[in-house]
DNA sequence: CCTGCTACCTGATGGC
DNA sequence: TGCCATCAGGTAGCAG
C-alpha cells in the first residue's frame, strides 16, 4: 500500500523511463480503472482518456501526497494506487499479465495494474481538477511543514490523533503504516485528541513524522523500484517498522506487547506503555 | 467549517 | 479438502 515514500520513489524511478517520451497510444483494458470514484455515466471515460493522451509527450513526473502525476504537454495523467496499485514497464509493445491501462511509448510500455480495481487513472487539464489533489494538505517533507504549522493544524482539530494524521487535507501522504509509526516514535497515544497535545508533544510529533518518512524514503530508494520486474516490490520496509502489523509482538522499546485497536474502521497499532 | 459513516473491489484469510 | 463469510485498505461524497 504505497504511501508518500513509496510513491516518491516510484516517481523518481519512473522519470528516466518516460522522460520526454511520446505516448503513442493509450489502451484502457479494464475501464473500471478510469471510472470516476463517484457517479456513473462514465461509459465514455475510457475513450476520452485514450483520445486525450494520445500523441502527447511526458514533460515531468511529480508526486502530490499519494498521487503520482505525469505532466503532459496538455493536462496531467493522475494516478492513485490506493492499496495494491502498481506500475509495470515492458521494453516492447507487448504486455503480459493483468494490465488495467497501458501507455505505449517508443521505448516501451507503461502499465498501470490493480487487480482489486481500487486504484484510479485519470486525465485532467489541471491537477486541481481532482478533488483529492485540490484539497491536499502540506507536504511533510517540504519546508512548509514546520512545527508551528503542525501546531496550528492540531489546534484546529478535536479528532483522535490517528484520524488527524490520516487526513490528507492536513498533512499529505501519511497512510496507515506511517501514521502508526510516527505516533510510536513520538510516544503518543493514538486516541489523544489532536488539540490536546502539549508543545513538547507537538515538537516530538513533528520530528517523528519527518524522521519516519525520511527513513522510509531512503529505504524505498535503495534499491530503487524496478518496474521491469513484475514481482518487484519495496524491500526491507518490514524491518524498519516498529508497530505496524506487529500486534502481539514485543515493543522494540519496552518489550511489552503491541496492541491493535480500531479507529475509524481501520487498524491502529500501538504500545500502551510507551505511548501516553 | 468540522466530523463520521459508507460504498467501492477482490485476493487472502479463517472457520467449520 | 472445500466452501463460505469476513476482512483490509484510501478516498469521495454525503449527512448531521
Amino acid at each position: 500500500m504505497p504511501e508518500l515514500p513509496e510513491v516518491e520513489a516510484m516517481a523518481r524511478a519512473l522519470w528516466p523511463l518516460v522522460a520526454g517520451q511520446t505516448i503513442v497510444r493509450c489502451r484502457v483494458i479494464h475501464p473500471i480503472a478510469v471510472r470516476p470514484n463517484s457517479g456513473r455515466g462514465a461509459a465514455n471515460e475510457a475513450a476520452r482518456i485514450q483520445k486525450s493522451v494520445r500523441g502527447q509527450k511526458v514533460r515531468s513526473v511529480e508526486r502530490r501526497g499519494k498521487y503520482l502525476l505525469l505532466r503532459l504537454e496538455r493536462g496531467y495523467l493522475v494516478l492513485h494506487f490506493r492499496l495494491d496499485g502498481q506500475l509495470i514497464w515492458f521494453d516492447g509493445r507487448r504486455t503480459s499479465g493483468h494490465i488495467d491501462v497501458a501507455f505505449e511509448m517508443r521505448r516501451g510500455t507503461l502499465g498501470f495494474v490493480d487487480q482489486r480495481h481500487f486504484g484510479r487513472v485519470q486525465w485532467v487539464r489541471s491537477p486541481g481538477d481532482v478533488p483529492g489533489v485540490r484539497a491536499m494538505g502540506v507536504e511533510p517533507l517540504s519546508k512548509g511543514f514546520t512545527g508551528t504549522r503542525l501546531a496550528e493544524m492540531l489546534r484546529g482539530s478535536r479528532r483522535p490523533l490517528k484520524l488527524f494524521l490520516l487526513d490528507q487535507s492536513r498533512i499529505a501522504g501519511l497512510g496507515n503504516i506511517y501514521s502508526n509509526e510516527a505516533m510510536w516514535l513520538a510516544r503518543l497515544n493514538p486516541r489523544r485528541a489532536a488539540n490536546r497535545l502539549t508543545e513538547a508533544e507537538t515538537r516530538r510529533l513533528h520530528k517523528a513524522i519527518v524522521d519516519v518518512l525520511g527513513r522510509a524514503l531512503e529505504c524505498c530508494l535503495h534499491p530503487a523500484p524496478d518496474f521491469r520486474d513484475p514481482n518487484w516490490w519495496f524491500q526491507g520496509l518490514g524491518e524498519i517498522l516498529a508497530v505496524y502489523g506487529r500486534a502481539g509482538e514485543e515493543c522494540r522499546a519496552c518489550g511489552r506487547r503491541i496492541r491493535r485497536i480500531e479507529q475509524g474502521g481501520r487498524s491502529t497499532f500501538s504500545c500502551a506503555h510507551c505511548q501516553q
